[in-house]
DNA sequence: GTGCTGACAAAAATCAAAATCTGTCATTTG
DNA sequence: CAAATGACAGATTTTGATTTTTGTCAGCAC
């Protein structure tokens, strides 16, 4: 118990372990310190408040998920497999941990939920993959866009339904998986023919 | 006070004024009688359960923002003036809504969230909707879609950040407007170019 | 002295008793 | 007799007293 020193890391393990099986509400500091063995007062030199703590935890959560995305960014194929095959894998996890574990899911996204900064963190980072991406495109003139980052964001956005928690009851329904096959398709589209960004050439008349 | 006779529309345009002022989680049965003047039995005479009380406030809520969007799906001028149109009635309505009165509409969010079916019916009747503007666009010859029902499920979906009240909080944001431009860009760009629902042809490559 | 403890005050959560509310229905009213 | 009432049982919410938790810090231990 008392064998390895006192790590943020090691309280960030424990945490989010006491936090999967009693859940956020039921889950206190005290709790954690029991856990590890030691006295809840240690908490607090590696974490200021409470919040602090769980925010770690949630970034931890989010950088899960964000990190096998990276990886598709960082590929150098064809950017249009590349940006289907992202927005699948970010859906298919969020997807996943929701059936596979709604209690643990509903949990994190509470968490989420709380540390605003945290997540916009985490959202700007996966923008700057869709920009890579995006860029890729371009230079492989495969998209035509004004702005790879304006795009990134609006793919981000359009597809909002897939991956956002708030969306999380519907993902278990039938039909959203051709939903986003045409959603994705429509953004593939776009990206492909003109600009995806407000500049004065309009599609259409 | 007891002039009228006691209707459904006279209970729900007082069980409205009472939401508004006390909230929805303040509000009982109870008040609305008294604020019409009449014992509680009576509203049972006309809605089986406080649910379905509730569930008629938002029913009317939802047609009002309906209503001013099925003018714009009936009129006949050019489809993606119309899309365009609508898209940004839709998104000024809600935002209006949640800038002027967060409580109030915090109260017919809770309303809605509860009122499953009636939310379904109301998203149906939107996409029915932009299923028409799209099915316009394609006669003009400005759309060219496999299928216009798919394509305007993936308008509705892919515009969700903007008209869903789980994502109001960040309607505020300074950024918005030029988000919502670039997704409905995106949106325009795709009904224009090739078949917006997963046909065999695929874009790019 | 660095890292941890445990007692403490203030804040927050819990619990059970009391009050209120929902939904029913036999009775009253017009 | 159609429409409304109000007393009632069971469910839910409120209240306020009690317990637990958070966050601090003086001091202990290594």
């Amino acid at each position: 118990m008392s064998s390895e020193s006192l790590t943020s890391e090691r309280i960030l393990d424990t945490a989010e372990g006491v936090l999967r099986r009693h859940g956020i509400a039921k889950t206190t500091v005290v709790d954690v310190a029991r856990a590890l063995g030691v006295s809840h007062g240690s908490i607090y030199r590696h974490f200021p408040t409470k919040v602090s703590l769980h925010d770690a935890v949630a970034a931890r959560w989010l950088a899960r998920v964000a990190d096998p995305l990276a990886d598709i960014a960082h590929e150098d194929g064809p950017a249009d497999e590349r940006l289907r095959r992202w927005l699948r894998t970010l859906a298919e996890a969020k997807r996943r941990k929701v059936l596979d574990d709604p209690e643990l899911f509903h949990t994190y996204h509470t968490l989420a939920e709380q540390a605003r900064g945290v997540v916009d963190e985490h959202v700007r980072e996966l923008t700057d993959q869709l920009t890579r991406i995006i860029r890729d495109g371009a230079a492989q003139g495969r998209y035509r866009v004004a702005s790879p980052e304006a795009a990134a964001r609006g793919v981000f956005d359009a597809t909002v339904r897939f991956h956002h928690p708030a969306h999380s009851r519907e993902w278990g329904h039938p039909g959203v998986d051709a939903d986003f096959d045409v959603v994705v398709t429509m953004i593939q589209s776009a990206l492909a023919a003109s600009g995806a960004e407000g500049g004065e050439r309009e599609s259409g008349v």
